[in-house]
RNA sequence: GGAAAAGUACCCAAGUGGCUGAAGGGGCUCCCCUGCUAAGGGAGUAGUACGUGAAUAACGUAGCGCGGGUUCAAAUCCCGCCUUUUCCGCCA
């Protein structure tokens, strides 16, 4: 959630910055809406303080055996006043809340405008890999080594959906467990959180109201606050963790990681995209999101960066790291870079992991304060995340840059001991 | 899933219509006394959000789980919801 006051303040700032991110807004309407709040609020609650004051002296002049009949009817006449008055400015309210909610984070200073094309490619990691035989793509070599059982995984639960079988599914627990125990030698606190998250949550994230569509509703109430969804990523759990709290400064940053499942509609994507494991509706992620103070943000910003690109790199993967254009960022986030792997079959480059900052625009949305030790008082922290992996896209990547001549794939060596010491999979 | 009870400040807890923004404890902070490993006395201790404002001054408003309602006036009465606890049911 943007600050509504720099909204009011700055107006032309937020929305040259907003524009940077596709997004045209038009504030002229919200800032006559505040207007009118302000000046509805000061007369309401004017009239309330003349209530108050006038209750205080009812039971005095009862005692002396006054009469208070005609105060009565006054006060009846205020207090109408009040009722009409606190409806007009609860309308007012929301009407601002939803407008405000919807709008996406403002990109920081830095970030050129512009969509996917915009992008900047800041560094590429090791080699591509060369073959001296014809490749084959991940579908074939999973299939072939029955790492995957993508017909079952059909039968079972429709298209976008697979079965990891034997040594598919040694591999793909092996790199979760990679992951894993990477992120607690780097001392980030591992948490297992719920899969169904109420709707609270979705909005916290910035997901909600816009991207509702996009998740599987679990319950069939109509109003879907009262329902629950399937997380699409655990940083919708992970960011709400301290939703409503005040945590103290000096227990900043939070460092947390998490594995989920991630389920997502993914309506409308490309078709070629869903052969395989390169879209899916349910896929394994390591999550890893950090609370900090907005002095902290940045190096905790580049140190999820580096801690994602230095999985990869002990993966012994081609890849490389984007700086995302504004319009290419999601809607809660104020930058985001993206580790992208090579994947040989289609020669190009896919999105393993996605690190971002939301800066205090999550914060804003569920409340999530620290107290700021020198003033006393609360702020909004920062919030920021990133995967650290997601195996959906690592998995494929690897089979195939990991293939050699007969169909066999070799093991990567940081993966083996996860593996029981297996070098190289084949039937 | 069904039934009952409860939700008051950092914690415990009193409070069924009006000097109660909230008694009393505990804890914590400060001060005093006592000379010894502990006790006594006193004072202080809602955070927060919003509005006016240069202000982290002052004033106002809201705030006793959340949202409504009744009333001149609600922690207190009424309705809906949420959460917790206990009991029952179901069960990997």
């Amino acid at each position: 959630m943007i600050d509504i006051k720099l909204i009011i303040e700055k107006p032309d700032y937020v929305q040259a910055s907003l524009k940077k991110k596709g997004c045209d807004v038009d504030f002229s309407e919200l800032i006559s809406w505040d207007k009118e709040k302000r000046a509805l609020l000061q007369s309401i609650e004017a009239l309330k303080a003349e209530r108050n004051k006038v209750s205080a002296e009812i039971p005095k002049l009862k005692k002396q055996g006054l009469p208070v009949e005609n105060i009565f009817a006054e006060m009846r006449a205020i207090g109408d006043k009040i009722t009409d008055g606190d409806a007009k400015i609860n309308e007012i309210s929301e009407k601002i809340f939803n407008f405000v909610a919807c709008l996406p984070n403002m990109p920081d200073e830095d970030l050129v405008a512009g969509e996917k094309e915009a992008n900047e490619v800041v560094k590429v990691y090791g080699k591509m890999p060369e073959f001296s035989f014809p490749v084959q793509n991940h579908v074939d070599l999973c299939v072939k080594n029955g790492l995957i059982d993508y017909e079952r995984g059909v039968k079972l639960a429709g298209n976008g959906f697979w079965a990891y079988r034997g040594d598919g599914a040694r591999l793909e627990w092996a790199l979760l467990n990679f992951f894993i125990s990477e992120h607690l030698s780097d001392g980030y606190e591992f948490i297992l959180p719920p899969h169904q998250l109420s709707y609270n949550c979705g909005f916290g994230a910035g997901q909600f109201p816009k991207f509702s569509d996009e998740v599987y509703w679990l319950d069939v109430d109509e109003d879907r606050k009262k329902n629950r969804f399937m997380l699409p990523t655990a940083e919708t759990a992970l960011v709400n963790l301290y939703a409503g709290e005040i945590v103290e400064e000096d227990k900043l940053p939070f460092k947390f990681f998490a594995y989920t499942p991630c389920y997502r509609k993914e309506a409308g994507s490309a078709r070629s995209e869903e052969r395989g494991m390169i879209r899916g509706h349910q896929f394994n992620k390591v999550e890893m999101v950090q609370y900090t103070t907005p002095e902290q943000s940045d190096k905790a910003f580049e140190e999820l960066v580096n801690k994602a690109c230095s999985l990869m790199d002990k993966l012994g993967l081609h890849f490389r790291l984007s700086k995302l254009a504004a319009g290419d960022c999601s809607a809660s986030m104020a930058r985001t870079y993206d580790v992208e792997v090579w994947i040989p079959s289609m020669g190009i480059f896919k999105e393993v992991s996605s690190v971002s900052n939301a800066r205090d625009y999550q914060a804003r949305r569920n409340n999530t304060r620290y107290r700021n030790k020198e003033t006393g008082r609360p702020n909004y922290l920062h919030t920021l995340n990133g995967s650290g992996l997601a195996t959906s896209r690592v998995f494929p990547a690897l089979v195939e840059q990991y293939q050699n001549a007969d169909g066999s794939i070799t093991v990567p060596e940081v993966l083996r001991p996860f593996m029981g010491g297996q070098e190289i999979i084949k039937l």
